[in-house]
DNA sequence: TATGAATGAGAATTCATTCAT
DNA sequence: GATGAATGAATTCTCATTCAT
């Protein structure tokens, strides 16, 4: 039975941290607390506040590029490929709902203090979008469109979706398919991919 | 020549402040030297750091929600309604820039320690939206549609546009014509419209 | 209808703050508001914190020593002197109660920081006092004694004595009997008195 | 050579200047410098100044109260007792000067911020005063007398003498013998014991 | 005299980080 | 690797006092 490493321990929680109150919000000795862990010994394993950060958003941006990139790039047909991108993006943001706060925040702050590790996992994202836009106007099915605004459409559709989850939730709630509809990720991304698809199709 | 009240100029400072840096990366000293007021004077107008951002917030979500309603509510053509919500939330956001970044950081908190009045703003103008697609709906104009991943998409989406405009105008320039289309908030919102638009309509 | 004068109102007001909470421990902004006076207008009347100090200390600690020495004085027999000495100062501090609580922080501070007016009016006790035991001794009534043990205890007792009855009568309540006894001022300088006098006379 | 543990070492010097200043009076940053450690090193210790104020309360009154305890319950004379009690306490009232500068703030603010655990051995030595007296008279040695003015008057008078030490000591000075007799706490006990047994005693 | 607004010098507390063991 | 104990540099907030009107 592997113990879990104290490293991967900390990484966890700061993440969780992170999220949940931002850069400057997070207390190394709540962490320390929270992770049941001595404080020196996150120094110990991460240097310092800054680069536990920067630990923290590398292993928590690219697996979700990486499949992003690997649900789409097997796909050839412009309309599967928005929408495996779309789904994909939606999946992993849902799975891991850190990567929502800690993506709007530092959106937020314009992206400047972004670790350029992490900005590049956001840019493979983007191109990706980019290049299945290409495709559907070379091959006459998507009209013209924005890139850029696409991508914010997906993302800042998403982010919302998942970090209001939580709050939402603690809402007086509504019936059993009215809890499904408005939680399931997988529902949400289709209406999304519709909704894009839907206006870029020509005809 | 009226001089601007220190309380006033206390509260603008503030908010570009918290919007840049958020509530705990906003460091009281810094703010009372970037305003030319002395640190105390804070306090005497403002009570302390979270009446200062509660009191910011209100003063910025208030006429935001005031001028989307405004506008919205003399119209009664769904679709004239909903072009109006999008453009006047699109450009009451990029008047006041410092609006999106703290939204979205608040958002990120689950907006669980937004102030309540804060909160209501962002209340109204999503039952707004939920009356104008309702009336699409009853009209036979308007498919079916969730109410909030709307809301979200409108949001969501403007939100980064937003925010990410000084990012982007820092990034090795493109021709003059795709400045304009990157960056103009007007041109935007007709997309974001044009895109939820097609893909409401029946037929 | 004689308004009370402005000046007047802050020191009773003053007297009772700084009895209740100390020197250090009162604050001009409280001060202010519980007067019902500008904090400048303090200021104005007073100077500053430390004068206000030694204004409220004049006023509250001479007329006790004076009521003391005029009723003391015309007396001739040494045991209605002592009697009259304790019965007065008895009667003094249970009518300005917040003579005994700053009395007490200053004897706990050494008496370092008494204005010297105030002090010299607990020397003419004092000096009062050795005069009767003097005069007692020579008539061959009372026993010699240490003139200041005797003052502590009068002074000491009779201020514990004031002090506490806030507190005493906060507590889960005794008889009407027993809380005439206990509270009662004439009755404590009565039982005082006697234990003195009763250990002072010869025989 | 057992070095100081550093929470004692500020224990220790917060107790003197508590005495000395008052609690409003004692400034953080003149502990931390008097004590020879890190300011932040206080609150690691004893969490915050008002914590602080507790645990010295509590090392310095229950070992008073334990010692007179001790002393009074072994005896079974009634004269005896209230010797011990008045003796014992007036000896760890001298050992420890700060317990009658600290008592007599408490006592001057009613005693009503005193932490519940320093009043509870207050309570003790009530009591057992009260134990003493009522065994006096069931055994027909002593009058009935009230517990609360005796308890004052051994209090008082022990606190008014040993917080005046060191101002008496700054005056012109008498002879040795008159130093002895003014200073000595032993006497001073001796002689209240005596006013206070002289007036109790039948016959 | 009275008052709202300022302000400089503190004072309590926090926090990231380091050290000795 | 782990841990209790430091520590210096902030950081929030307070308070006596003054100023302009």
């Amino acid at each position: 039975m592997a113990k879990i490493k104290t490293s991967e321990k900390i990484l966890k929680c700061a993440t969780r941290l992170f999220a949940q109150h931002g850069y400057d919000g997070t207390i190394m000795d709540d962490l320390a607390e929270q992770c049941g862990v001595n404080k020196a010994s996150i120094y110990y394993h991460h240097k310092d506040k800054a680069t536990l950060y920067e630990n923290a958003l590398i292993a928590l941006f690219t697996p979700i590029a990486d499949a992003v990139v690997a649900a789409v790039s097997v796909e050839d047909d412009p309309v599967t490929r928005l929408e495996s991108h779309i789904r994909m993006f939606a999946r992993a943001s849902a799975d891991n709902p850190y990567f929502s706060a800690i993506l709007m925040r530092e959106l937020a702050s314009g992206g400047a203090n972004m670790p350029v590790s992490a900005r590049r996992q956001m840019e493979r994202v983007l191109a990706l979008l980019g290049e299945t836009l290409l495709l559907g106007e070379s091959k006459n099915i998507f009209k013209p469109a924005e890139t850029l605004i696409i991508h914010f459409m997906i993302v800042g559709t998403i982010n919302l979706f998942v970090t209001s989850i939580p709050f939402r939730k603690s809402l007086p709630g509504a019936s059993r398919a009215d809890q499904r509809k408005n939680f399931d990720i997988e529902s949400a991304a289709a209406q999304i991919s519709k909704i894009i698809i839907d206006s870029l199709l020509l005809k």
